[in-house]
DNA sequence: TTCCTTGCAAACGATTTGCATTGGA
DNA sequence: TCCAATGCAAATCGTTTGCAAGGAA
């Protein structure tokens, strides 16, 4: 993604959200890295064209309006990566060594099967399911 | 659990922790809450028994130790909750809603099926699996 | 007695916010 | 033009740490 997605500008527009110079360096900075990342790692990214502070500021709009998604990775710290609307619904394989996370999309099967354990899961205790969140841990070619 | 469990006890001893009062009600008070719980919550419960930098300290070393384990909840804070050797093996069903977070443990056939749901997955990218966490999001009876 | 553990207060890192200024629609 | 978005600095929150005093083995 060289320029702005036409589809994610759209999101932005119909969100009443205005399309700053830093939210477009943002939003290119995180589509063209791999996995989700944490607003440290995006700012050395953006660099000095947006601070800190307004960074968090433009994470925190685009998460609410959907284009992006944020989690909260094992050590604390957020992390964000482009919606799954846009990317596809995916999970996370995390390296225990490097720290890595690479995503991985599921086959419709393993979709399918993984969404009736939780159905099965949850309805025991009575809940009503809205989403799911699968992380792997392991071991990176990397680091093995 | 009103007093502590011979196997903890014995655990702690083998690793050579010193068993305090303070250790002693910070297990027996995170035994007494189903779900991983934050450290102000587990404070709230042993009082000014254990100040909180010491409460942070014993959660520590208890995790160290394999006593207990910890995540971040979707929210960042860190919740502990006794490890899996004690409780067994399980998985976490959080209300979107009120943010109250419960244990669900697999059926063997469910926990089968989930394992090989994630060597699939992680062997396409190289990497050798050794832990996964399903968190389910959804909403409990209580906020339904 | 010997270290491990505690308690306090101060330090930390990630994230948020007040306020005056700037820039996009 | 006008209000949302920014930049800076200061504040906040969860968590960690230095150091002297206390307690389990």
């Amino acid at each position: 993604m060289q320029h702005l997605e036409p589809s994610i500008e759209q999101r932005l527009t119909a969100e009443g959200i205005r399309l700053t110079q830093g939210r477009k360096s943002t939003i290119l900075a995180i589509a063209s890295m791999d996995g989700p990342r944490t607003a440290a790692e995006i700012h050395a990214r953006v660099g000095d064209l947006v601070p800190l502070s307004s960074l968090y500021r433009s994470l925190a709009v685009l998460t609410e309006a959907g284009v992006l998604s944020s989690q909260h990775s094992s050590e604390g710290v957020a992390r964000f990566e482009l919606a799954e609307w846009f990317t596809g619904h995916h999970h996370h394989l995390i390296c225990v060594s490097c720290g890595s996370v690479v995503d991985v999309t599921p086959t419709d099967d393993q979709e399918h099967a993984m969404t009736q354990l939780m159905e099965e899961m949850a309805s025991d205790a009575g809940f009503t399911v809205s989403s799911h969140r699968f992380e792997i841990e392991g071991t990176c070619p990397v680091c093995r």
